[in-house]
DNA sequence: TCAAAAGTGTTCTTGATACACCCATGC
DNA sequence: GCATGGGTGTATCAAGAACACTTTTGA
């Protein structure tokens, strides 16, 4: 190969995220899917799943390739986050990381494909190991951004069920947002936007009352979004 | 040097897209600075300001230099805003471009300072010349992520000059928007977040009555920032 | 004195907030 | 039958939208 620059090259990397929800729990939280290193550096650390971008592939590409080697996880919603370039950021050479975050329904994801449980593990994000390099800057980051679009995009559906009920909903907005809702209010303005539709099912099991189940109506969604609407919560 | 990984490495370069505003048009509208490319590929042609990032530089570091060598811009408001990777974006070989986003007062850096007339120029954003390589994306995916920030973060006020009149303020919102408001409800929502004070200035010259200058009082705004205020128009 | 933009209040409508009880289910 | 979360309505308050005229200035 021949370059037509002459410029010196850092190693490009790309790191994902991977937000997951388990609204199951008495004290709901949102997790990370975290792998652990077995090369150096960090060996034996808690890492992000990624790897290095290869010649023919896009960074989306490699980031929902990586993503689904290293852990199983495929077609789920990805998102470009932001790239770190400290340049001590590994401690043997250059590497300029781009992160990525996705967010995944837990259940659908609990661990299962390809990895052994010593290898890929979900950590509550407010109790996280230790990680290498960076990455507790880029999960940091990812948080930030994630709470940030949540608020004026309906992205917080993707981290729950195909279909759920609203106060899994509720849950979810705020462990996100770190704050609550008024039950009455909140299913109000969700109703309002017309975007859920009710499924038909009830959520059984538990020692109360049935809840019904929705499924969120994103073909509405677009078409709103075309006039200008804005989800906003 | 020794390379501890053995892997392909894309070049990396940083590219800047650089919003002014003008307001005293009649039609004020956004701007963008380009440069004309002097070296191959895509030479003679309109480009964003860019280069490679240096070994010893973390991106935002060699962003602020290049804005500094190709346009004498410096000391603004500068944000990472994407990275761009498709393998053929350049057409000699495969370079990912890491693009910023600078926000300046357009009076200030109305071209002077190391760049002759033919080297680099303001364009308004509806009338971009053609763009070398994938920059007419990149401005896109400035002024869509400018779009979005603005409705809930004061940085409109980097694009005016530290003094500016409630009419400059509206027009910038106004131009960004695609909307317009109303004086009265406009002046009303701006009043009552309390982060403009009057400098005791006026804007005069035209055959009209004079109008009062303010400035944006970053200082408020911070402190009012922590404890979870949100700006929003 | 004229043209052009600055500046200013009130009404109405809409969305946000606050708040408390009955209902269905599994054990 | 009891503990647990599901589900619902109304009154109040605050913010947003609609709307028109007077003032100051330079030419």
């Amino acid at each position: 190969m021949s370059y037509s620059y002459n410029h010196p090259r850092p190693a490009l990397a790309v790191d994902c995220v991977i937000f997951g929800f388990d609204h199951r729990e008495e004290a709901p939280e949102l997790h990370t899917l975290c792998i652990k290193r077995n090369i150096e550096p960090f060996k034996g650390k808690w890492a992000l799943p990624g790897g290095f971008m290869r010649m023919n592939e896009t960074l989306d590409e490699a980031a929902a390739r990586e993503l689904k080697e290293e852990t199983g996880v495929e077609k789920v919603y990805i998102e470009q986050l932001y790239t770190f370039s400290a340049p001590d950021r590994d401690p043997r050479e250059r590497v300029v990381a781009v992160a990525y975050f996705a967010l995944v329904n837990l259940e659908k994801h609990s661990l299962s494909a390809g990895t052994d449980a010593d290898a890929a593990q979900w950590f509550s994000v407010s109790k996280l190991p230790p990680l290498a390099f960076d990455h507790k800057t880029i999960v940091k980051t990812a948080l930030e951004r994630l709470r940030g679009k949540v608020r004026y995009q309906p992205v917080g559906f993707e981290l729950l069920p195909d279909e759920f009920t609203l106060s899994e909903l509720q849950a979810l907005y705020e462990t996100i947002l770190e704050r609550t809702f008024d039950k009455r209010n909140f299913r109000k303005k969700i109703d309002n936007y017309g975007l859920l539709v009710e499924t038909g099912g009830m959520r059984r099991g538990k020692p109360n009352r049935a809840a019904k189940l929705y499924r969120f109506d994103s073909k509405r969604y677009k078409a709103l979004e075309k006039h200008g609407f804005i989800f906003e919560l």
